[in-house]
Order: structure tokens, then sequence, then C-alpha cells
DNA sequence: CTTTGTATTGAAATGCATTTCATAAAAACC
DNA sequence: GGTTTTTATGAAATGCATTTCAATACAAAG
């Protein structure tokens, strides 16, 4: 007798329950429960009710990796992130952790797992991998940096993928970003308006985005032949590096800037702090505009001129888009607009 | 003859291959496969050859899935964020993305998934779903804020999870955080050096780790028995709310505060930005300690004083500690120094 | 030449939920 | 009452890799 298959709930249970333990204690089939579990209208109402007392008291959890592997879907996207470039006492903007924060919430309302920079992706072959195997159903990429030629290739292999960046339509993957070159035009303008004639631009054109940047700074520069753009090439994000780099710059030119448009207001006020130490204040000597908009810019002293980006929407609209590209249809790239807040420098 | 069942690499192949089929192709069995690609020792070196050769050219990537089923674990990690409270333009300290940082690295380097976040993780039954169902092998939750009854729940019922944040002895959970009471003392004890009396903090008391700056800056003021403290308690983190309320403040109190600790740099920039409006300048008027060191701190004007902490070691140590705790062990609760950063204020 | 040990390898069982297809029962229609 | 639909449910196939246990082959030892 008490050789029989354990069929009863007498005897506490050693492992954790399978759905065919459920099934059996209500009295259904396993396709049953599997149906009750995810909400499908195929069952009645009271079979639905039974079934879910009995997960409820046996304390059944279903193993989320046989779902997985028989639905063939990890409902998981990973999201890329530089870390490195982020960290070290460096430009750990607020901007990037915002955009996160957005694309964590508009994930989680689509109920899907958000894999945080997974090792690996540094090449073709990781994406691949992480995508075959099924580790992740799609990509988000926070800031094609100096890795697009790997995200074209990415993109090739018809693997779901958004990127946050420089929009540039030659591209083989959708990206969304800001518009770049309008936040360059607009520190420009700025600076005509005030008069300023030698421009120094700081940050790295290596960085598509950021070469964008300066490439509306320029077009901004044509309307006055007077005007000169120096560039201070930035090597290392580190904020402590920009800062010196920036005061080296200051010690050896020939002659000052009357206007710096930095690639971050992080990286502005880096900038500030170096030329401050050399006497060169904003915005008596030279007008400053940073970059992100980032919450201390406006209370900084002096409070830093700036260019907003559209963070609030961002990780929305990339989630989006790649919800978009998942169902196999093929986004477009978008590009948000930005703005020129204007503070004392 | 075309009717045999599809055992030849004639064809080019509509669906993925599986373990099944390089184990064919190679003239294997499956379990040679897969120790193979587990790297165990038990296979010849030829063979290994064959197998890989195999499993590359077939394109061969095995289902994560299958293998988390059968291995029964899922290789992963949450990291639970209150992004809420780091977003809207809010304290998105860049201190809590050095411990991410942190916390991925060492995780990356343990082969193990980074699950950002996942929702649910408000309620025990989240916890112990996310567990159960084998989504996470363990948790790591950054800074317990007004959770903590939360967390001692999840701890009770054996899930593997370690805390950022104040570490309390008494706690069912194991913590790792900064000396936070120390930071206090730290601060206090810079004030008393500058003959402050008329001491304000700044932060809710309401976060454990934030009440064990306070108890500390207490600690240090019974030294002098003119010392007074005030408290401005901080509702919401966002920045430009702790600019109003700390200009707020000003306006209202009988006597200016000639000292003040903010429980972070952001917050003290907030503060310096609302005072100066009110012509109470730092550090002529009054000396100031922030908290997190972080890197704007120190270019600011005028720089700030602060309390550092480690981040550096802290995600590593975090993560050494829930390792601990997968393989059934107890870890203990650890504090990490703090340190005083004298600056200008 | 037999025994014992070692190095390789494979068959079969296992981890668990979903989906397709078929069937039974109940309801609706003529 | 008989037939067509609709509703509810189950049997069996499927997704794929890992692990235990047994078996074979071959070398070393006696």
């Amino acid at each position: 007798m008490a050789q029989k298959s354990s069929d009863t709930t007498t005897m506490p249970r050693t492992t954790r329950p399978t759905m065919d333990d459920v099934a059996r204690i209500a009295k259904v089939s396993k396709p049953t429960v599997s149906r009750v579990l995810s909400g499908s209208p195929l069952v009645s109402a009271d079979t639905r009710e039974r079934v879910l007392a009995v997960a409820r008291e046996q304390g059944y959890a279903l193993n989320r990796h046989a779902q997985k592997l028989r639905r063939e879907r990890a409902n998981a996207i990973a999201v890329v992130l530089d870390f490195g470039s982020h960290r070290q006492g460096a430009i750990g903007d607020p901007f990037i952790f915002e955009l996160l924060a957005g694309i964590s919430e508009a994930l989680s309302v689509r109920d899907l797992d958000l894999l945080l920079s997974p090792s690996g992706l540094d090449t073709i072959d990781g994406f691949v991998d992480l995508y075959q195997s099924r580790g992740a159903d799609g990509f988000i990429v926070l800031g094609q940096g100096a890795r697009d030629a790997l995200l074209q290739k990415v993109a090739r292999k018809d693997i779901p993928m958004v990127v946050w960046g420089a929009v540039n339509e030659a591209s083989a993957y959708c990206a969304v970003g800001s518009d770049n070159s309008l936040g360059g035009r607009l520190a420009g303008e700025r600076f005509l308006l005030h008069d300023r004639r030698r421009w120094l631009f700081v940050g790295s054109r290596q960085h598509e985005e950021i070469r964008l940047r300066f490439e509306g700074l320029q077009e901004a520069a044509r309307k006055n032949s007077d005007v000169e753009i120096d560039v201070l090439s930035i090597e290392s994000m580190a904020f402590s590096a920009i800062h010196d780099q920036a005061n080296a710059y200051l010690k050896t030119c020939t002659v000052r800037p009357d206007a710096v448009f930095a690639f971050s207001d992080t990286a502005a006020m880096a900038v500030i702090g170096a030329f401050s130490k050399e006497g060169h204040l904003t915005p008596r000597d030279y007008s400053l505009v940073g970059y992100n908009d980032i919450p201390p810019a406006a209370h900084f002293t002096p409070s830093i001129t700036t260019i907003a980006q559209q963070t609030g929407v961002a990780g929305a609209l990339l989630v989006e888009k790649l919800m978009q590209a998942l169902d196999g249809s093929r986004p477009r790239s978008a590009m948000l607009p930005t703005q020129l807040v204007t503070r004392q420098t």
C-alpha cells in the first residue's frame, strides 16, 4: 500500500511541486494548469479557482527555464552599457542612469527581464551566441561610442537591436538619439549672440554623437567668418583627467578661448574648475555651454547653460522600437529634439 | 530514399542545430558533446577537437534554458535598485552607479548574469516567486531605504541575499555598508574644529543609513555642550525639492546654521545653491560636509568637504558575500571605513 | 596470461512546461 | 429528436542539455 506513487499530500514534500503535482492534486490535467497559470480563457471559472487554490497552497512556482525552453524565447532584453567609460570617478553621468531607469520601467511594464551588460558582448560572436542560445531576445545598446563597426555587423546578422546614440540614416541599425547637431548649433548660436569669437570644443570626436555636436557648432560658426574653433580632444572620461587636460590647455594656448562647448555637464564642471584656477572665469571671460542638463548643473556656481535632452521619453522609445524589431519589422530611427537651457554661463 | 530522417549535412538546415545534431555529425554521443562544451577533462583530446570543429561549423549554440532547467540554477543574480528614488532629476547619485558597475564586473568574472531590478520585488511573494521559479539564484539589494521590514522577511525565507546599506547586527540578513556612524562623527568633529555650534542635519532619518549618520553627528556634538543640532528632514530626493526645502528653511529659521551636514554631495550642492541665494555663504558663514565624494564635489565652487565611501571594493565585496550565501553559509555583515575628505567648505 | 585499474564513451533517465490534436460534454439550432 | 457548434479538458509530442550508471577498451601490474 505504502508502495504506491506519492499521490497524497499527507507527506510534507521534500522536493518543489511541479505542474504535474498541482494537476494531480487539483484533479485536472497538466495542460489545464498551464492554461490557468497563463491566463488562458479556455478554462471554466471553477476549474480556474480550484487550480489556483491548489497552486497557492502547495507553494507552487513554475520553473521559468522549462517555460522559456518550451516557448523558445527568453523574455529578456540585454542592455549593453560601457561601464568602463562611466566608472572610475568618471562621467557617471546621471544622464545614462536616467536612461537606464526609463528602459527598466518600460521593460517591466511588458514583463521582460533586463539583463544588464552581459559579458562577452565586445565581439560579434558574443552577440550571436547570446542571441542564439536564447539568452536574450534583443539588445539595447547605450551609446555606440567607438564600437560602431561592431554594431553594424550585429545588425546585419538580423539580431533585434536598437541603439541610443547618433542617428545616421546610412546605418544598418535602428538608432534613437538626440539631435546632436542641433545641440551644437544651439550652443554656437548662443556664442554668436554673446559675440564670442574664439571657441573651444571639448570632447572626443571619435564618438559619433559628439562629432555631430561639433559639426553643429561648426555650422553655426559659419555664420560669422571671424569665428575660430579649437578642439580639446578628451581621451579619458575620468573627471580629473578632463580637469587636468583643460588646465594644461589653458596654460599652453596662444589665445584664451572666450567660449567653451563641453560634451557633458560633468565635463563642463571640470573645465570651469580648471580654468578658474588660472583666473579665467565664466561668464566674465568666456561663455560656456554643457550638455545633458543634469540636476547639479542648475545649482553649480555659476549655474551652467546647457543642452537638455529628452531623457524622459528616451527609454520608453528605445523599448518601443525594440518591440517592433522583435515583431519582425524594421523600426525607423528617431531623433529627439534638444533644447538650450540658458543659465549664468 | 529522401524519406530518411534528416541525417546528412547536405541540406541547409532550417532549424537551429541541437546538441544531438552536433553529436551525430561528430559521430559521438550527446553526453560527450556536453562534456566537451563544459570543459570536462573526461574526453580525449582529439574527440574534443572534432566536436568543437563540428560545433563551430554548424554554428551551434547551446540552449541556455535547457541547460538551466537541467542544472537547476539560473546562473543569474537579481540586483534590486529603487530607481524611483534615483530618478526624476533626482539623486541619480553617481555613487549608486559605481556600486552597480562594481557588482556587474564581479558577476561577470564569475560568469553570472545580472538581472536588473526585476519587477514584483516590492512584496515578499515577489521575492519568493522569483527565487523559487529559479529566475535568480540570489539577490543583491542596493539601499534598504524604507523597506527594511520586507527584507527581514525575505531573509527569514532563507533566500540568498545581501544588502548594501546600514549594517545592523540584529538584522536577519547580511549587510555590507559604510560605517555611517563614523561618517557622522567625522563631520561633527570637523564642525567642532571650526568652532561651529548651530548644526543642521539635512536628510531623512527614515533611511536607516542616514539615521546612523545623524547619530554619529550627535555623538560628536556631545563633546561640546553648546552645540545644538537642527534637522531638515528631506522628503523628496529630487534635487530641486531639496533646494526649495533648504531655501525655505533658511528663510524661516530663527538662527542661521553655521554648519551643515548633508546626506549626499548632490544634496550639499542643492543646499549651497539655496543658501547662497539668501547670502548665506560657505565656508564664510557655515561649514559644510557632504557625503559620497562624487567627482564633481572636488570641482564645485567652493569645493565640497565630504565623506568618502569605498565604492571600489563595495561591489566586489557584496558579490563575494553573496557567493558565500549561495554556498549555504551565512556570511557576516561587513562595515567599510569612511574617510573625511577636506576641501574648501 | 589473468587481474586490476584507468581512460573514454554511450544509453537512458531526468529536469518541467506548452502546444497541437483529439475527444467528450454541453449548448444551440433546425 | 437529431445535428451542428461551442466549450472544456486531456494524451502525447516537443523543446534541449546534463547526469548517473554501465560498458568497453586498453594499459599496467602480478
